[in-house]
DNA sequence: CATGAAACACGCGGAAG
DNA sequence: CTTCCGCGTGTTTCATG
């Protein structure tokens, strides 16, 4: 999967900074590791390549946005087949209110992170689109109270 | 919180163009909602104002970086006074391994999502950092197996 | 929404370790 | 041979009308 691809301190300091702050010029980064942009630029230019920097997105506020409500939802299905699993994903990502999904090991099989403007919208998702899947065992939802860190930066 | 500050279709728009991709000039967005580059630029402009737009980051490739592995873990208090609370977030918030923190409401007090590069990685930072974290209940890791989805986009 | 000036991104030839 | 520098051109950003 990964052949170490020559990642030094410099190329490492530069994602600490662009997962902060995508905005950032070169000649910012440039001053800040005391190099010129060139080498920032070319840099950068790599990892894209390398594909270690995946995408440039903007962060934009629920609450604002008038979604509040977050719902972390746990799923356990009936059966386990190959083809009951495949077939639950494929369902799951055609519902734009979920917003992530992963497989776990363990008695629950998925969690659901799921955003909505209220809970009444959260009930008729549930009734309307989500308990529809089939082959759903067990449903748990649990309502996020506050969020006290969401980010999207890894600790590297 | 949100005295609704004038979002039209327009700036909807903008958003969910600039939260799949954050690198798309003024040009580009204008062209696709057949404007000009300026009327694209002052909204973006107003939208960051407003803080509906937040920041923009770059999202890296975690595999590639070496933390394969992520893990949701539920956490329960023993206590629950306020003061018992507000310590545990403080304490979660310098764990730099811990990348969300939810405070839930229902049986489980905390989700923590936490990225590794090992099991043994992830067994030595339960051991040392997260359960000597006093007032800690139940304390139950899930491991991911697969992420089905995992965006940063809102549905909007 | 148009315009122009300033800043930036980007590519290249060359220097330096 | 890899990494960095500095300059040149083309785009983009951003303030003004």
């Amino acid at each position: 999967m990964l052949p170490n691809e020559k990642i030094d301190g410099t190329d490492l300091q530069i994602l600490r900074i662009l997962q902060k702050d995508a905005k950032k010029t070169t000649k910012e980064i440039a001053e800040m590791l005391h190099l010129t942009s060139s080498p920032i630029y070319e840099r950068i230019k790599r990892l894209e390549k390398q594909k270690l920097i995946l995408k440039y997105v903007a962060i934009l506020d629920k609450k604002r946005l008038n979604i509040p409500i977050t719902v972390i939802c746990m799923v356990s299905l009936r059966y386990h087949n190959e083809g009951f699993i495949d077939k639950f994903e494929k369902q799951i990502k055609e519902l734009k209110e979920v917003q992530e999904c992963y497989h776990m090991a363990g008695k629950v099989d998925f969690f659901l992170k799921i955003n909505m403007e209220s809970l009444d919208n959260y009930h008729e998702f549930v009734r309307t689109k989500l308990s529809r899947i089939e082959n759903i065992g067990v449903l748990e939802s649990y309502f996020v109270l506050k969020e006290i860190m969401a980010s999207t930066e890894y600790y590297i």
